[in-house]
DNA sequence: CTTTTTTTGGTGTCATCGCTCCATAAATCC
DNA sequence: GGATTTATGGAGCGATGACACCAAAAAAAG
C-alpha cells in the first residue's frame, strides 16, 4: 500500500501569501468583464487586486494568462444558468424560455458588470490579440453546441418536428443571447431583456410539437 | 444682388495636399471597423492612411476624432441597406425580412470586415472611452428607435394588431441584428446569417394581421 | 522676384504599457 | 540559532502609445 497522504493540512514552506488567489482571480475577473482585455490596463488590474506587480507575477503568468483564467472562471462560475436551465425538465421549449430569461438575469445583476463576459468580448481587436479572440471565438461556438445539442435530443424526444434545423436554430438562440448581452452593456433594465428572450422563444413554441 | 461666388473651382492657396481627405477616411473607418478604437493605434491609422503624423493632425483633430467621423461615414454610406430596407414597399413583415436579410448579406462582403462597425462597438471599454462609448449607445439606440418608428407605422396601417408591442419588438430586432454581428465577427458565413435573419423575421409574421 | 499660405517630413516628447530585477521579509526545516 | 524557501515592496526597464514642433517644400498672390 502506497503512504497515505498528510490529511491535516500542513502549512507550505515559505513567506504566506498576502492574499487570496482565488479573491484576486475573481476581482480581476470583474475588471476584465466591465472593461474587456484591451480596456484594462495592468496597474488598473493589480490595483483592485490589492496586490504589488511581483506578487501579481509570483501568482499568474502574464496578464494574457489572467485573462484566460478569467473567462474560465466566468463560465463556470457565473455562467451556470446556462447549462442549469437547459438541463431542466419540461421540454425543449420550456428549455430554452427558461434559459433566456436566466440570460435576462444574470446579464441585469446589480452586484455585477452587466451583460455577459463573453458575448460581446474580443469581437474587434488588435491581431496581437488573435490568439485571446479565438479562444473567444470557441467558448461562443462551444455555447452554440450545448444550444444544438439540446435541440436534437428534443427531436429525439419527439418534442420537435423530425426535419427540424437544430443548427439554424440554434445559431439563432446564440445570435439572441449575444444581442442582448449589447443591450444589458447599453444599459437595458431586466423587464427589456426578459421580453426580448420571450419574443425570442416564441419561435420554439410555433415549431413545437405538441404530443 | 450680392456678388457671385466664383464657380470655377479656383485653386486653394498654398501647398496641395497629397491625399485625398475621404480617401484617407475609409481607409481609417475600415481599420477601425476590423479593430475597432482601442485596438487600433496611430501607427497603424497613418501607415493605412499613407500619411505621416503632421499630415494627419493638419487634417484631423485627433484619433478620437476621426473614430468620430469613421461612424458617422460608416453610418452614412455602409448603413444605407439599413434604412433602404425599413423604407421598402410590402408591408411591416416583408421590410423586416428585407431589412435582416440586406443585414446578413452586409455583414458578409468580401470586400470589407465582416459584421458591423457599429453593432459590437465599444461594449466592452475602458473609463478613457466613455465618451465614444456613449455615442456608439446613442447610434444604437437611434438604430432601434427607427425600427420602433416602422412598427407604430405598421399599426397605424392596419398590418399589425393595435396591442402590439411595438417598443419590446423594435429591442427584440435591435438585438438580432447585434447578435448577427457577433456571429459575422466569427466567422458565420452569409447563409447562416440569412437563416438567423429569417428565423427572427417569423416572429413579426405570427403577430402580423392579415387584411 | 518676394511674400503669404498651406502641407509635408522628420524628430522629439511625455505618459503609459506590460513586465523584470533584487534586496528584504516571513514562514518552515534542520 | 542558521539554512532554506517563498512572497513582497519598490525601483526601473524597453517598447509603444498619442501627439507636438519646426524647418523645408509647394503652391497662389502681389
Amino acid at each position: 500500500m502506497t503512504p497515505k497522504k498528510e490529511c491535516a493540512p500542513r502549512r507550505p514552506r515559505g513567506r504566506p501569501p498576502s492574499f487570496d488567489r482565488e479573491t484576486a482571480l475573481s476581482q480581476a475577473m470583474t475588471l476584465f468583464w466591465d472593461r474587456g482585455y484591451e480596456g484594462t490596463s495592468f496597474d488598473d488590474l493589480i490595483g483592485v487586486m490589492g496586490i504589488s506587480a511581483s506578487s501579481f507575477y509570483n501568482s499568474f503568468a502574464s496578464k494574457e494568462a489572467l485573462y484566460m483564467e478569467a473567462i474560465e472562471a466566468y463560465a463556470r462560475r457565473e455562467g451556470a444558468w446556462f447549462t442549469q436551465a437547459l438541463e431542466s425538465d419540461g421540454g425543449v421549449a420550456a428549455a430554452f424560455r427558461t434559459m433566456l430569461d436566466a440570460a435576462a438575469i444574470a446579464f441585469t445583476r446589480r452586484d455585477a458588470p452587466s451583460g455577459c463576459m463573453i458575448a460581446v468580448a474580443a469581437t474587434q481587436c488588435s491581431p496581437a490579440q488573435s490568439r485571446l479572440r479565438q479562444m473567444l471565438i470557441d467558448q461562443r461556438h462551444g455555447a452554440e453546441a450545448i444550444m444544438q445539442a439540446r435541440l436534437v435530443d428534443g427531436v429525439r424526444m419527439g418534442e420537435l418536428p423530425e426535419d427540424a434545423d437544430c443548427a439554424g436554430l440554434a445559431a439563432y438562440f446564440s445570435a439572441v443571447i449575444n444581442g442582448m448581452g449589447v443591450q444589458a452593456r447599453d444599459g437595458a433594465c431586466r423587464e427589456k431583456l426578459q421580453h426580448i428572450g420571450s419574443l425570442a422563444a416564441s419561435v420554439l413554441q410555433g415549431s413545437a410539437r405538441s404530443k
